[in-house]
DNA sequence: GTGGAACTTAAACCATGGTTTAAGTCAAGA
DNA sequence: TCTTGACTTAAACCATGGTTTAAGTTCCAC
């Protein structure tokens, strides 16, 4: 369980560019990076999950620097808790906001999937725009007030 | 119902600063942008509608040349049905990959919170660390099962 | 009719998040 | 021994999505 990886192994791993994940450690994204005697990057497990877990902060919208500065405050240890503390609670409310903006524009999109389908069929972009309210299926009526759709 | 708004109400109407709104307009992602004879831009509440909609469009991560493009089918009419169907189909495929994606994230960040949490009330992050699975509420549990955490 | 606020343009500028290049090192196999 | 491929670095480069600046126009209130 201690294999080592070099960092094109880890590159294939983790399904990124290795100059990215060179890029990742010059920014400060990596903690303790090993190095082998004649200057190459070792990776091993910890290491892996470490950038994955990078990624994940990296999907839910964290600017590197934040990443860098709560890397920092891991490194310094217990005294730091507080700090991060906050820094994942407010991340969390970040993710929930996006996830809330997301959906709304899921749903704006499905009216636009039955919209083109409708037109699709008919071939005309009239037939979806006039067609009565009470024509409408369910799911798109209530989209359709929702995100008070109008012209478009 | 005819109401105009310069670009300085459209900016505040739409929560944008007035010179993204310009950008937008150059980058051609307002179709048909009315002028004031003197010059200056007009705004009905289509276009309003219609920035708005472009707003989810970009919310769901759809670069600028895309809707661009999008805008050029469209002002095209009703020969582009299908093109504009496959487009917002795909947007939609992209929207569901990336709620996935980003529900992922926020289950590693509700640990992240949890950990610290339990951190914080005993001083050092090594009581959430050791702690047996056993003892660790149930979401938490299905948590670092589905998402493989170990040492961090 | 004068000052100031709100608009116009083109062009320069900026931050973010990488990617590419150029020049060099090293280990392994033919 | 020579070549090949994977690595190293610093620095240059790039795309995206705006923002800012500079210089000029126009409307409105006083």
């Amino acid at each position: 369980m201690d294999k080592m990886y070099t960092i094109g192994d880890a590159a294939a791993e983790l399904g990124m560019p290795a100059s990215t994940i060179r890029f990742y450690e010059k920014n400060g994204l990596i903690p303790n990076q090993q190095r082998a005697s004649d200057g190459r990057r070792l990776f091993d497990e910890d290491d892996l999950e470490w950038m994955r877990f990078v990624e994940r902060l990296k999907v839910s919208g964290m600017p590197i620097k934040e990443i860098r500065e709560y890397i920092r405050l891991y490194i310094e240890g217990d005294s730091t808790i507080e700090e991060r503390r906050r820094i994942v609670h407010e991340r969390r409310a970040a993710i929930d906001a996006q996830l809330e903006e997301l959906k709304l524009a899921r749903d704006f999109i499905e009216y636009k999937c039955w919209f083109y389908d409708v037109a699709a069929e008919s071939g005309t972009c009239d037939t979806p725009r006039n067609m009565p309210l009470d024509e409408l299926p369910d799911n798109i009526r209530r989209i359709k007030a929702k995100c008070r759709i109008n012209r478009y």
